[in-house]
RNA sequence: GCCCCCGUAGCUCAGCUGGACAGAGCGUGGGACUUCUAAUCCCGUGGUCGCAGGUUCGAAUCCUGCCGGGGGCGCCA
């Protein structure tokens, strides 16, 4: 059952070895023994470097104490070891024998499309809140990034044993609703948006559309609400609910919300306005929840909304923001705790700015003055695949670049198409398997052993990293981490295919039956990192 | 002024809890299609990992400072 059981094997011994030379501050746990995979083939397919770490404060000799592990470890004749080595300054090398990647096909094959799932969250009931455009106009090109992101996260956070919620926070009221209302009636009437308001082309599209004697706000809401749904959903973004700002005035959760912040002491009346004392939880400054006119500031109903996230059960948020609002994430930390949670219990994960290019230049994403790329002007063009694959590319960490004409080129230049067509290869060896009157033999009785060229280990490497990956990915909220690995694997496939035939009238039916199934292993796991990222795996291309 | 993110090959970017000579794609130069899709594969080219200190047996990775770039610091959302 332990996908990394030979991962586990060598631990166990190696934490064995370190207590039967008896030193200081070993790992407690096999689990804490440093095993890695070598970047260079040359020091074997596992190292470890617990000799190097203990050396010092036991007082020995690194190389001298790998020495008297390697004795001990040879002595313990471990599955799938071959030789172990003395390297550099005292790391401990395993060469194993192939055998170790054979295993892996039938637990690829076994676990199908849970291939690299884990329990690692526990069941942790994660809430991941992203989007969150206002409704006053088109998702757009730079929303891509938190919709991709937040999908996938959400996807990787479930693969990995959390319970995962979605959500959408709409801000219908608020002035800028009132701005959006306004602009559309002008437009409608023929007339240019007043002062300040929304000068896009879109409004006046939007407008035309728009039913005599309609009430333009609510007109204009239901239907902004209504295409960014649809067009997220074409990019293959889904939500468990739009949760609306509007409906906790109507059930009266804001005053509550203020109700309970009075009742833990944390806000005061000062110069006419309701201030929460946020500095006393790390806070640079208080924040007004009312202002001295009466009216919230956003500040209270996104409290609010987040008190509703918890009272829901749900165990930690993590809220996807754009970088224009890194600045409020301690506020909503001290609100968070100023509720009675734990401040770890939010997570704001910061996407960094996408600046698009067209023609070498940028090309501004501006709601009021109108210079629009909307995402789906983006999908048409390219397809979802291409722009989520694209936006999942890097870190949200870092500021991305997305040139327009190169992802609209379709060319190679865009990975989707080598990590769809390594699917699609492999998807047309059934096929043409069929038409050939090839066919494959159950697993079972089928003999791996003859799986030892290069390519075809390479292949069941990437494969034997995915559970680990996925973790990490989970853990480090980092779904790009599964795109480099799809990459990476499809990279694998490609070489395979090449220098690896499986229908070729050259082929021994042993090595064929050996092959057919480390290709469909291939398969799986190339869907199941597709899946993760929400990307298609179309069978031909 | 203060806060956050970034600064790795000509370009766009990976680089897991520090590890053994720094990687990929694109670009560029040269090869491979009577054989499961050449949207592929192979070989070559290309880097003072922004700079300077520090911690460490070992730093692209951790710490400090500085220099660039981006974003943010409202009784606006």
């Amino acid at each position: 059952m332990p996908v990394d059981s030979v991962e586990n094997t060598i631990r166990t011994a190696v934490a064995t070895a370190l207590g039967e030379v008896g030193l200081e501050g070993l790992p407690s746990r096999p689990a804490e023994v440093h095993l890695e995979r070598p970047a260079n083939p040359d020091h074997g397919d596992f190292s470890t470097n617990v000799a190097l770490a203990l050396a010092k404060r036991n007082g020995r000799n690194p190389r001298e104490l790998a020495a008297e592990l390697v004795g001990l470890l040879e002595a313990a004749d471990l599955a799938h070891v071959e030789g172990i080595e003395i390297a550099g300054p005292g790391f401990v090398n395993f060469r194993l024998a192939p055998t170790w990647l054979h295993e892996r096909i039938g637990l690829v094959v076994a676990e199908g499309s849970g291939y690299g799932r884990s329990g690692m969250g526990g069941g942790r009931r994660v809430l991941v809140e992203f989007v969150s455009a206002n409704p006053t106009g088109p998702v757009h090109a730079g929303h891509a990034r938190g919709a991709t992101y937040g999908d996938a996260l959400a996807r990787v956070l479930e693969f990995a044993g959390f319970e995962v919620g979605r959500e959408f926070y709409i801000n219908d009221r608020g002035v800028q609703m009132k701005t959006y209302a306004d602009s559309l009636a002008a437009r409608a009437a023929g007339e240019d948006p007043p002062e300040g308001g929304y000068m896009g082309a879109y409004i006046s599209e939007w407008a035309s559309e728009m039913p005599e004697g309609a009430d333009p706000l609510e007109w204009g809401y239901e239907f902004a609400l209504a295409e960014q749904r649809r067009v997220l959903g074409a990019l293959n973004v889904e939500f468990d609910r739009w949760f609306s700002e509007r409906d906790m005035v109507a059930t009266g959760a804001i005053e509550t919300t203020l109700e309970d912040l009075r009742d833990r002491g944390v806000v005061e009346d000062r110069d006419g306005a309701v201030w929460l004392r946020s500095t006393d939880y790390g806070d640079d400054k208080d924040r007004v929840l009312v202002k001295s006119d009466g009216e919230f500031t956003y500040l209270l109903p996104d409290i609010a909304y987040h008190r509703d996230k918890f009272s829901r059960g749900w165990q930690l948020l993590v809220n996807v923001w754009g970088a224009d609002h890194h600045g409020y994430v301690p506020r909503m930390k001290a609100a968070v705790q100023s509720l009675g949670h734990d401040p770890d219990d939010l997570e704001v994960v910061i996407t960094q700015l996408v600046r698009l290019e067209r023609e070498g230049s940028e090309v501004k994403i501006s709601k009021r003055s109108g210079d629009l790329v909307t995402l789906e002007e983006l999908i048409d063009e390219v397809g979802a695949d291409a722009v989520r694959l694209t936006y999942l590319l890097q870190s949200v960490d870092s500021p991305q670049t997305v040139d327009l004409d190169l992802i609209v080129a379709q060319s190679n230049e865009n990975p989707v198409f080598y990590v769809q067509m390594a699917n699609a290869r492999l998807n047309s060896i059934d096929r043409v398997a069929t038409e050939r009157g090839f066919e494959r033999l159950p697993l079972a009785g089928v003999d791996l052993s003859v799986l030892t060229h290069e390519r075809e280990l390479a292949v069941m490497r990437v494969l034997h990293e995915l559970p680990a990956v996925v973790e990490l990915a989970a853990r480090e909220r980092a779904p790009h981490k599964v795109t480099t690995w799809v990459r990476e694997l499809a990279g694998a496939v490609h070489g395979f295919y090449h220098d690896c035939p499986i229908l070729s009238p050259d082929t021994p039916e042993e090595l064929r039956q050996a092959r057919w199934w480390l290709a469909e292993s291939a398969r799986i796991g190339l869907r199941v990192g597709l899946d993760l990222l929400g990307v298609s795996a179309p069978e031909a291309m």
